[in-house]
DNA sequence: ATTACTATTAGGACCTAGTCATAATAGTGG
DNA sequence: CCACTATTATGACTAGGTCCTAATAGTAAT
């Protein structure tokens, strides 16, 4: 019963989370307490109201700066961009992202997030990635976050090599030449 | 004299196509009428409001992001699988997998598929990869069905060499060979 | 049991950005 | 001037909240 309060704001964070679009009178009834509770729960942990959550999360599209390139057709969430120099992604590592027997990301996630920042970080239309050698220097569970940071480390006419590096805390758990096709030049 | 009626409407929809988060208000201002106006406008053109819009582009965002990539065991369809020897699989490339601005597949669309084949063939609870050489040797287009075979070249105690060739028609179109772990020996 | 404290619930005033309905007024064409 | 459209005004109502105050419930320590 102590942990009542705790339990329920956690779940709620949770729930939240999955499913922004959900109204306190609806939270409320889920958890068989009252719409005032609820509110001061979001209250006591800073999360904004339903109209505010779900601004955000059409903001993400409407960035003006991550205009450049479709921001959906990146994987993961984009934190920084700047075209032709550097960018970084965060990635989180749910359920739909492991193996279900050992909890480990499939490793194709992991260069998903870290090739489709390669391509973002590329100010052209057409940018594909023509080969890469990357390494997966450490198995990541459910649960964590990582962060990829692409830079760009050469760039001649037509072909540019981009350097990715993801991290789990400060600990390194992939990273990737990618060699990437422009189509045109600089 | 200001606008014409046609000519404000006109210009209200491109003005709410590029700023969709605008209110009525801000409208009303702009265009030197009452909100009331803006409102019949909006009627007549079918405009909805503010919120439905902002809820709009935070749902394409959010379906978006869901669909960001397949959750299957296997990327693509396995037709042949021989443990620790060879595996095949096909991927039909859709809408889903292409770059909206081009049509030509995304990279990690590929190499999930070919990763996880490899992933497949190792006969073992714990296969990771560990690294990987790729090469996409000529872009994918929407249609097309993309044949990936995989074989073990190489194997002892705890690793296993697999390459992958993925193939449009008789075309290559993607390799790769990955380094993988197994927990337990063979 | 009394006090102290946290947790929960309730209520009212106010807010934004609308809806819908009704009515009055302004501007223009014939 | 009349008819008609366009515009503006007004009021009642809505969802999904904020902010503030106040009452009550439950538990813990003295």
């Amino acid at each position: 019963m102590k942990y009542k309060k705790k339990d329920r704001q956690n779940k709620l964070v949770e729930m939240i989370e999955e499913t922004p679009f959900i109204t306190d009178e609806e939270l409320a009834k889920k958890f068989g307490v009252s719409i005032q509770t609820i509110r001061l729960d979001r209250l006591e942990l800073s999360i904004p109201e339903l109209r505010e959550r779900i601004k955000n999360v059409a903001n993400k599209n409407w960035n003006e700066e991550l205009r450049a390139l479709p921001v959906e057709e990146v994987i993961g969430e984009v934190v920084n961009l700047e075209l032709d120099n550097l960018a970084i992604s965060i990635l989180d590592i749910k359920e739909e992202h492991v193996f279900s027997r050992n909890k480990i990301a499939r490793g194709h996630h992991l260069f998903a997030q870290a090739n489709s920042l390669a391509v973002a970080v590329i100010n052209d239309e057409l940018a594909l990635t023509a080969n890469a050698e990357i390494n997966f220097t450490r198995p990541v569970k459910v649960g964590e976050r990582v962060v990829a940071k692409a830079s760009v480390i050469d760039q001649d006419k037509n072909r540019t090599i981009i350097e990715v590096k993801s991290y789990v805390q400060d600990e390194l758990v992939f990273e990737g030449k990618f060699y990437m096709f422009r189509s045109a030049e600089k």
